[in-house]
RNA sequence: GCUGUUAUAGCUCAGUGGUAGAGCACUUCCUUGGUAAGGAAGAGGUCACGAGUUCAAGUCUCGUUAACAGCUCCA
């Protein structure tokens, strides 16, 4: 016998060699049926896989990200097995759970799979799982596996196999197919109820560009179809707030083919938010002790062979611009770093002028890949909210920390409590990729960490993410789809001062380097109004947002006195404007509530006579009349509130 | 850059080889209203661009450009 621990910290006995499934029919059938794996000390189990020992157990359900992602393993199997039945030679890849659903890598070989086949691959799958078949775990020699699958032609898979440890190799069965697989899975595929394929698309194997392209279709599962309709519901809603797609509705930016593509005009309602959000920055940045400064959008090639930014990414960036004179050669400028460290350059500097922070609303321009560009997340010319902290290194810690406050103020402020932070260090076994060495590397990595520590702040650390000249702490916040963005970033830097020859007078009269400390809390402009429109809808708050008061004249005769309303509130400072469409009330509500107004204010006959105004607020109705005067003071005390938060 | 998909009126979209369509938006007129869509009329398109097939192309083929999903990349 052996002892199974419950959550609950209850313990029964069973016999050795009893499985998660017959523990949960020991409890309850109903359990039985809805249970779809089990863990067991911690490791997640087949419920048909032995337990051969004392051990904690926790049946997992659908509800659960462990019954979950078996789910949606076991879907990938399915669908593998779909597809060889489909597309006789096919080979596989990898095929594994993801966050919403799964994959499936393929070589289909010389033929290839479209979107337009998926139904007939859903279809093959649905009538595969109808046959409720077992999923059999075998353990398997390595020679043998390598043996059993080269057989078949299966590159890909021996490729895996050969770095396995032997002894540690399993492989799953359902039907006819068999996959090299670690588990865990579902029993059968029968709980697999509702089949969506949602898209087809080109992978690299292994994740390298210079590999084969395989063929990756994602599907998702569930185990009903009031489940999969629920979910498409969702992702019917999310797109909904797409940045693009509420960007255009509310005239806030734009892109033109004759401009170019990757480079987003802002338009007048855009441009009034992200002045907005700078004046809010800079007011931070201003407590913080930071000057603004402004540089050019070009800068001598020069300047980038001595950054090491030509080395790097010259290639790969806008092409040089040349001048009418002979060998006079200029980049467009891929960042202000360089230029910031010429006007630190600019005078000597002592150990009391330290630290020194220089910011720039900085717009850059880099050569992205064209299938890299998305609306406003990725673009090819951008305005970084960029600072350069330079520092001694006994400040490193201290200004790291207050940068890790801005950063916290504005999240705060913007109400993304959502965010991830990454700690990105370069890769031990690439040192190529980047300039510097290893003194520098492990000062500047052991600040970052060290900083998330006193802060408290949990973060992931990350291997081979760190930019070519330092360390960096990145926050990143999902868009309406889930996707993951980077916004603020700070980096620690050794070695653009030394590039640069950068000096300060320490108190011992001598020369010494400065640290640099580069950082970007919103990290642009672009990409963090993009992500704020995901997060709000469109309904900023009111001390953002392009449009705060619409004025809504009851019928044409009381346009003069919204007239007179408007200006009083233009002012004092209160972005409003006038609805004189010949519309009656209620048509005019409903357009301005759909353009995300914070504000209506409705004047009709009652309200010219008493200079009132009958208030609306979005989403809450009438709120009662009140003379415009006091409107507008209440309206400026409700965003000056807002301000004094911060 | 790669794989797949898409491009028709300002917007959302229908149009499967034979005269270019709808709803919303827009303009004009009627209506002058009280808290989420009043009525009528009108204007608006080189069907992304360029070739080709065909008696005939928005529709089929090829190329280009741009966008979308994903991969790779991201100073």
């Amino acid at each position: 016998m052996i002892k199974i621990t419950f959550p609950d910290g209850s313990v029964r006995e069973y016999n050795e060699g009893v499985n998660g499934l017959q523990i949960a029919e020991s409890i309850s059938s109903r359990l039985a049926q809805e249970v779809l794996a089990c863990g067991i000390n911690g490791e997640t189990y087949d419920l048909s896989r032995p337990i051969l020992e004392d051990a904690s157990i926790v049946l997992y359900k659908w509800e659960d990200e462990q019954g979950k992602h078996a789910f949606w393993h076991t879907s990938a199997h399915l669908l593998a097995e779909a597809l060889q039945e489909l597309y006789p030679g096919i080979q596989f890849g990898i095929g594994p759970a993801i966050e919403n659903g799964f994959y499936y890598d393929v070589d289909p070989g010389e033929a290839t799979i479209k979107e337009s086949d998926l139904p007939v691959i859903e279809a093959k799958m649905i009538e595969l799982a109808a046959k409720k078949e077992t999923l059999v775990r075998r353990d398997i020699a390595k020679a043998d596996a390598l043996k059993m699958f080269g057989e078949r032609g299966e590159t890909y898979k021996c490729e895996l196999i050969s770095e396995l440890e032997d002894g540690h190799i399993t492989t799953y069965t359902q039907g006819d197919f068999t996959d090299l697989c670690r588990g865990p899975h579902l029993m059968s595929t029968a709980p697999i109820k509702a089949i969506k394929l949602t898209s087809v698309a080109g992978a690299y194997w292994r994740g390298h560009e210079d590999r084969k392209q395989l063929t990756r279709i994602y599907g998702i599962t569930f185990p009903k179809k009031k489940l999969l309709d629920e979910y498409l519901v969702l992702v019917e809603e999310a797109k909904k707030r797409d940045h693009r797609k509420i960007g255009k509705e509310m005239e806030l930016f734009m892109f033109s083919e004759m401009v170019g593509k990757g480079l987003p005009m802002w338009l007048p309602k855009g441009t009034a938010l992200r002045l907005r959000l700078e004046d809010f920055l800079k007011k931070i940045q201003k407590r913080f002790g930071y000057m603004q400064v402004m540089t050019p959008h070009i800068g001598n090639k020069q300047l980038y062979v001595t950054s090491g930014h030509w080395d790097h990414y010259g290639k790969d960036s806008f092409q040089p611009i040349t001048t009418p004179e002979e060998g006079e050669v200029y980049l467009l400028k891929p960042m202000n770093c360089p230029h910031h460290c010429m006007i630190y350059k600019n005078s000597p500097r002592s150990y009391k002028d330290l630290p020194l922070r220089y910011a720039e609303f900085g717009t850059v321009y880099r050569y992205e890949q064209s299938g890299e560009l998305h609306g406003l997340t990725r673009v090819r010319s951008f305005t970084q909210d960029d600072a350069h902290i330079f520092c001694r290194p006994d400040q490193v810690k201290e200004e790291f920390l207050k940068v890790m406050d801005i950063i916290q103020i504005i999240f705060k402020a913007l109400d993304f409590d959502n965010y991830e932070a990454q700690i990105s260090l370069r890769d031990k076994n690439d040192t190529e990729k980047y300039v510097g060495g290893d003194d520098v590397w492990e000062k500047a990595e052991k600040a970052i960490v060290e900083a998330c520590e006193e802060k408290g702040l949990k973060a992931k650390v990350e291997y081979g993410e760190a930019a070519f000249y330092g360390p960096k702490l990145d926050f990143m916040v999902k868009d309406a789809l889930g996707r993951r963005w980077q916004l603020g970033t700070i980096q620690v830097d050794y070695n653009l001062p030394e590039r640069f020859q950068l000096e300060y007078m320490g108190t011992d009269n001598q020369k010494h380097r400065p640290v640099m400390i580069h950082r970007a809390p919103f990290g642009s402009m672009e990409r963090f109004v993009a992500v704020l429109i995901e997060h709000t809808g469109g309904k900023f708050p009111l001390w953002l947002t392009p449009d705060q008061v619409a004025i809504l004249p009851i019928s044409e005769k009381f346009n003069d006195y919204a007239m007179k309303v408007k200006e009083y509130l233009d002012m004092n400072d209160i972005r409003a404007l006038v609805d004189d469409r010949n519309e009656k009330i209620g048509r005019k509500i409903r357009d301005n509530e759909m353009k995300h107004i914070p504000y209506m204010l409705i004047v009709g006959e009652k309200e010219a006579e008493n200079g009132e105004v009958s208030v609306r607020k979005q989403g809450k109705g009438d709120q009662g009349s009140m003379k415009f005067e006091e409107f507008a003071k209440i309206l400026n005390e409700e965003v000056q509130n807002m301000i004094n938060k911060f």
